[in-house]
DNA sequence: ATAGATGCAAAGGGTTTGCACTTGA
DNA sequence: TCAAGTGCAAACCCTTTGCATCTAT
């Protein structure tokens, strides 16, 4: 049973196309400000009621970093890891992976899956 | 310039000591619960202050995974990365590191630090 | 018509802070 | 002595919820 699709209202159209365009996972906040931009007063309960829609329906997912904001990103992207700089506080995507990765588990666990994050200063913030 | 030790009370000593005995990583409620029990009306802004206090001398560390509440530990650990049991929940230190990590980010973009977690079944819930 | 979506404001849960009191050095 | 530490309650911050009002379908 698949989950039906949110409805299509302009607070929830306006979320959706800033995830759509967005090249770095948002938090609630970056999405309240990016959407209010052509929503007047989106309230910060209607974000948080769509992002969970969008969760339920799986158009989104969740990228979540130790001590930082739930951040979200439009599902389905290649397997990549996060960037948070210090500085400014924002969080990005970075490609590859190393794959030895699996190898630091002790024997007997079984790896499923690996979540890697940088911490250091991005292009803007580094000099 | 050296942080002064922050001064004997009985509250900070129950607290260094359930740090110490600690086989894993504390949640503030786990250290409130349990050094409520040598020290009685013990308050939670205490142990909120005590933590800061650790923390800034350095005796403690914190240890933030995703989604799951701010644990301390004490400092001191070589670097070390995590593993989460999925299936347990229970979180093991994984010793080891790779070194290509910070290849993974983007030019101009300067690594300062990493944090990997690998997540999967541990020994006693791989079979 | 009506279930779903919205905005506001109030309620939660966890962390921090102001203040008067206590206590270690 | 007197700055550091403590407990309590209020303040905060972020997220969730209740409710009356809209609005897609």
């Amino acid at each position: 049973m698949a989950t039906s699709p949110s409805r299509k209202t302009k607070q929830r159209d306006a979320l959706r196309d800033v995830l759509a365009r967005a090249e770095r996972p948002l938090s609630i906040g970056e999405l309240l400000d990016a959407a209010s931009k052509s929503v007047d007063g989106l309230g910060v309960a209607t974000v948080y009621r769509a992002i969970d829609a969008f969760l339920k329906e799986r158009s989104i997912e969740a990228v979540e970093i130790a001590g930082e904001p739930v951040r979200y990103e439009r599902a389905g992207k290649e397997h990549h890891h996060h960037f948070q700089c210090e500085r400014c506080d924002r969080l990005f995507d970075i490609g590859g992976c190393t794959d030895n990765l699996r190898k630091l588990a002790p024997r007997k666990f079984s790896v499923r899956s690996h979540a890697v994050t940088l911490y250091g200063l991005c292009a803007s913030c580094s000099h």
